[in-house]
DNA sequence: ATTCTTGCAAAGCCTTTGCAACTGC
DNA sequence: GCAGTTGCAAAGGCTTTGCAAGAAT
């Protein structure tokens, strides 16, 4: 949906310099490869639950435990983030990935994703007012998407038949 | 913090009217009023844990599964808003207190909040682009607070000595 | 060889729920 | 008195963890 962004390594590499750069150096492992590559083959949002459904296929060798403890990897090496969308936490592409704010419509529960140059600007200057350095934001906007909006107002022309 | 905003009811009334305006009219108890009294005595967030904890003194009784019952009441009736802050859920006003962006110290842990008339402007209009109706949005900025950024460079200037 | 990672199953944490007693309307 | 609410304790998700076996360096 949006356009990636130029990164010197692959997430793949960029996790292993985290791995070695720790004070006491951790391991690469195949389970953790694979799950890598399979995150990073496209980007969309998931949970842990949903790739613990997928292990065992699509060349995904990894236990719940191990998933869980990669996926903490991986947020701590700055591949991915954990945006709590409504109820539940899903996790997005922090590498490789533009800034973007997230629109969730509430009825049909899918996600847009926007890019906003303003908001990137706006967002330090605001906390700036505050002394406040800021490292990341997340912003999640609730609302109704254009084709549920459509199907309402629909709706409501019928119910006034 | 924040300059309350004017509103016609108190959160009691407007929960009662909530409660008489369902399909199926719902009770106001003395668990639930006791619940709202707390709560808004004071503006701060504070999670479900944080009020079983005070059940039993403070005027307030009610069990644990009251509480989560009365909260999610008062979510849907728009007086509570449940944000999403780092690893926790805390519940924050949402009735008498205006539309506001927290800015979270990952190092102390402090909450800033702020209102931005400009931000209130630039999000629906950023979700417009994309046909999307705004009901409320949720801004979390993480960074690090004045004090923890001069103890940090203070810390910096004495690891050069 | 050493030390970190894995898988399993058990435990943990927070939240929800079934049910009988209770209470607001 | 009827219908919704409460409290209890049990069950439910989701996530973490202790430990022995296995893998990375």
């Amino acid at each position: 949906m949006l356009t990636p962004i130029q990164v010197a390594h692959s997430p793949e590499e960029k996790f292993r310099e985290y791995l070695a750069s720790r004070a006491t150096p951790q391991r690469f492992t195949t389970a953790q490869r694979d799950l890598i590559r399979y995150i990073f083959k496209q980007h969309q949002h998931f949970d842990a639950e949903e790739l613990c459904n997928i292990a065992g296929k699509e060349g995904l060798q990894a236990s719940r435990a191990t998933i869980y403890r990669t996926l903490t990897k991986l947020v701590e090496a700055g591949l991915l983030r954990r945006v709590p969308l409504g109820e539940r936490v899903v996790y997005d592409h922090d590498y490789g990935y533009p800034q973007h704010t997230h629109l969730h419509c509430t009825i049909c529960n899918k996600m847009i994703e926007v890019t906003s140059a303003e908001l990137d600007s706006i967002v330090p200057q605001l906390a700036g007012k505050k002394h406040f350095h800021v490292t990341s934001y997340n912003l999640v906007v609730r609302g109704t998407c254009y084709e549920c909006n459509r199907a309402r107002t629909m709706k409501r022309r019928l119910d006034l038949i």
